[in-house]
DNA sequence: GCAAAAGTGTTTGATATACACCCATGC
DNA sequence: GCATGGGTGTATATCAAACACTTTTGC
């Protein structure tokens, strides 16, 4: 693991100048979709999970790298939703309080005060394989509902609604949200991941007809267990029918 | 109007470091999809049109001023698409090339020469309003068809292919064709305007019904004239009706 | 008159939507 | 037994796809 504390004390020499990586990680719990924030220390101000680009490091290695630190899982769904760089993009004050709460000497001319332009990954991850940590920073970390968001530093929570409306168009279109699941998963499950994120509800019936139609789901022999009523079918997700079905063109409209 | 080359020998000043955009300009004409490229003088290769980002400038700027060079317009249809930084992504050798073609010295520590990420943006344009220049680089340029790309330096090739299948995404769920069109434009081209990008012909019949369910679009009294055999209707795009229908929540799905 | 393009209508099959019915489970 | 959620079936409206018919224009 990384020393990022240190990394960050010789950023100028490290980092590719200007340029952050500030990265959505989505889950879903609790009926609910949310995202991991990190709490600045001694204020009531979260941020993004995020970091800098190594001078020998591709910007998606860059994301890689600080979803492993703060979920302990690679292999993580990844998609890059949009860069910012308006012309005055720097937060000074915002870093200073930040550099307080790492413990990292703050002075004015500081290189992360400069103006940064921010290029945005959303990752979707099942949360119950991840075990978030504040990485090297010891910063208290939550899993947050994207309805109920805090204060957030910066412009953290415009980047942070970009990727939810990306997310959305995304999951729309692609089946990506099997990503937020277990690998195995039922139906109604399915179902609710659509219903929570797009924000709205689905007729039940209707749902199941259209989501087999679009043959990539494998129906196991076996069932969800342990649950009250009627054991709903647990499906997984064919990867190969999935990019069959791209190649002739087929839709996944939902 | 901005001399280029003058801000470029002194881009280590003038620029932020690391950072260029790229711009892929889409056009219609003679029934294909067409790009606009500059040829690098004195060799075989094309360029996509492009720059770098003013210390004092935001990067959307950046690319309105390059669109704004190239074409002479402004009020232009302008997405970002995606951001390119693999970890050598450096070009010392195309970059002495195009110094050359530039009249401008080329040195191996020059500031171009250096690792570079890519901020990729397309425009949609009528190019009947167009009056392309060569920009302050006074370089050969044309639209070239996107099905007859000749040999692009760097990986500029890569980077127009996904501006294309970012273009079809977005064509496939929204309007935004409407751009490449005029004002004014009947159903017939607007069926081939979809035609030709998506690269698969459309019935007739029920592309009208379809877009005329959309309600995003009214229909002129007058007809296109000056053609052979029965006149079509002139039609407009209606900015309100589509931002209404969105709000709504209704689909534009092709 | 003829060919070609445009507007419109018709037919058939597929999908969307709403709802009904039965089944399995925990209490 | 009863409430609840899950699987499946049915009826209707809407839309997709293919095609036919009519109109309008240039030649």
């Amino acid at each position: 693991m990384r020393d990022f504390i240190e990394r960050f004390e010789m950023g100028e020499e490290n980092y590719l100048p200007h340029i952050s990586i500030d990265c959505v990680i989505f889950g879903l719990s609790d009926d609910a979709l949310k995202v991991l924030l990190l709490k600045v220390k001694d204020t009531e101000s979260w941020v993004l999970p995020g970091g800098y680009v190594e001078k020998d490091e591709s910007i998606e290695d860059a994301a890689l790298h600080i979803l492993r630190d703060r979920t302990g899982l690679s292999n993580i769904y990844l998609q890059q939703f949009n860069t910012t760089g308006s012309s005055g993009r720097s937060f000074p004050e915002d870093i200073k309080v930040i550099c307080k709460s790492l413990g990292v000497k703050w002075t004015p001319d500081l290189w992360a005060n400069k103006r940064f332009i921010s290029i945005g990954y959303y990752a979707l991850i099942d949360i119950e394989k991840c075990k978030p940590t504040g990485g090297d920073l010891d910063q208290e970390y939550s899993w947050i509902d994207m309805h109920r968001l805090p204060r957030l530093m910066m412009d953290h929570k415009d980047i942070l609604l970009k990727a939810y409306e990306s997310l959305k168009i995304s999951l729309s279109n692609q089946p990506v949200g099997i990503n937020l699941l277990p690998e195995k998963f039922t139906m109604p499950e399915l179902q609710k991941m659509y219903e929570i994120i797009l924000d709205k509800s689905i007729e039940r019936s209707h749902f199941q007809k259209k989501m087999l139609r679009f043959d990539i789901f494998e129906r196991l022999e076996e069932r969800r267990e342990g649950v009250p009523h009627k054991r709903p079918f647990l499906y997984r997700f064919d990867e190969k029918k999935y990019r069959d079905g791209v190649k002739k063109g087929a839709r996944f409209d939902v």
